[in-house]
DNA sequence: TTTCATGTTCAGCA
DNA sequence: GTGCTGAACATGAA
């Protein structure tokens, strides 16, 4: 379910617990989650490393790797690189006492482990992904690595003109077109349902079809839907309580008219709306 | 036992 | 090249 302010959250979560910290040993728990790198030259780049700083754009993300030793020292690094497919997450455990994300799952902590980070302090950084959707890996270039995946500006980022002369330069369906990465990147199923809700568009409407202000609204609820999930750390109880995201399941009803939401596959992906106030 | 899931990628076809 | 569909990936919950 990562989708951009989860990533984001994960993000800082690296940068509190995590930055600056020499890891001493990574333990790779299930190979399949690498991407493109064998286990003994993905563990060999960053055995030694601190970990020195950290980039997102959309659902990836990057980690700074600075070596420690003189040996290694002018040595161009590879970033380490991580990506959190369906189910992925992170958990810190210092102390015995283990942090994990609002995003994440507490109830069976080492069960997804997939790869562990471990500090020199005793301390030791997680990655979980349980369907092994995710990947991790090592990336020497992250510019390079999105631009060869021809990943378009961060949801968060991306300016207003850009992004709407984007959205006109695509045909077919706004919803499968919001989800499309090389468009703008970070926006998953849950929450550009979310946007189409709070703009009151209905997902099949054609691109084309949309108005000025049904444009500069999803401009708007992009980025304050993202942004406000990405302030309250993810976690979706705190969000408005006028948001779809709480009633999204079969049976919800609309927050505004409690009409019976419509459950949809758009774009081969599960879709939510309110078939009255979304036209 | 079967269906379905929040992400991504690719094959095949129009 | 774009758009669209369906399948595949792996796992577990309902």
């Amino acid at each position: 379910m990562p989708e951009l302010p989860e990533v984001e959250t994960f993000k800082r979560f690296v940068g509190c617990h995590a930055l600056g910290k020499k890891i001493c040993k990574v333990q790779v728990l299930h190979a399949k989650i690498l991407e493109g790198v064998p286990a003994e030259r993905f563990i060999a780049a960053i055995e030694g490393c601190c970990l020195s700083g950290t980039l997102r754009r959309g659902k990836h993300l990057f980690v700074a790797l600075e070596p420690v030793n003189a040996r290694q020292k002018g040595v161009a690094k590879p970033w380490l690189y991580l990506h959190f497919g369906m189910t992925g997450y992170l958990s810190y455990t210092e102390q015995g006492k283990t942090m994990v994300n609002a995003y994440g799952d507490s109830s069976r902590p080492d069960a997804h482990v997939r790869v562990r980070f471990c500090f020199e302090d005793d301390s030791y950084l997680d990655f979980h992904e349980q369907r092994l959707f995710g990947k991790a890996g090592l990336v020497d270039n992250p510019q390079d690595y999105l631009e060869n995946r021809h990943l378009g500006p961060d949801a968060l980022t991306v300016e207003r003109q850009p992004f709407i002369e984007s959205l006109q330069s695509r045909k077919g369906q706004i919803k499968p077109v919001l989800l499309n990465q090389s468009m703008v990147a970070g926006i998953g199923n849950v929450y550009a349902d979310e946007m189409l809700f709070q703009c009151r568009i209905h997902p099949e409407r054609r691109v084309a079809e949309l108005t000025e202000a049904d444009l500069q609204c999803l401009y708007a609820q992009m980025v304050d839907v993202l942004q406000n999930t990405v302030d309250v750390g993810s976690d979706r109880a705190q969000l408005p309580p006028y948001y779809l995201i709480h009633v999204r399941e079969k049976k919800g009803r609309c927050p505004r008219d409690k009409t019976l939401l419509t459950v949809k596959t758009i774009g081969g992906r599960t879709t939510y709306f309110c078939p009255v106030c979304q036209h």
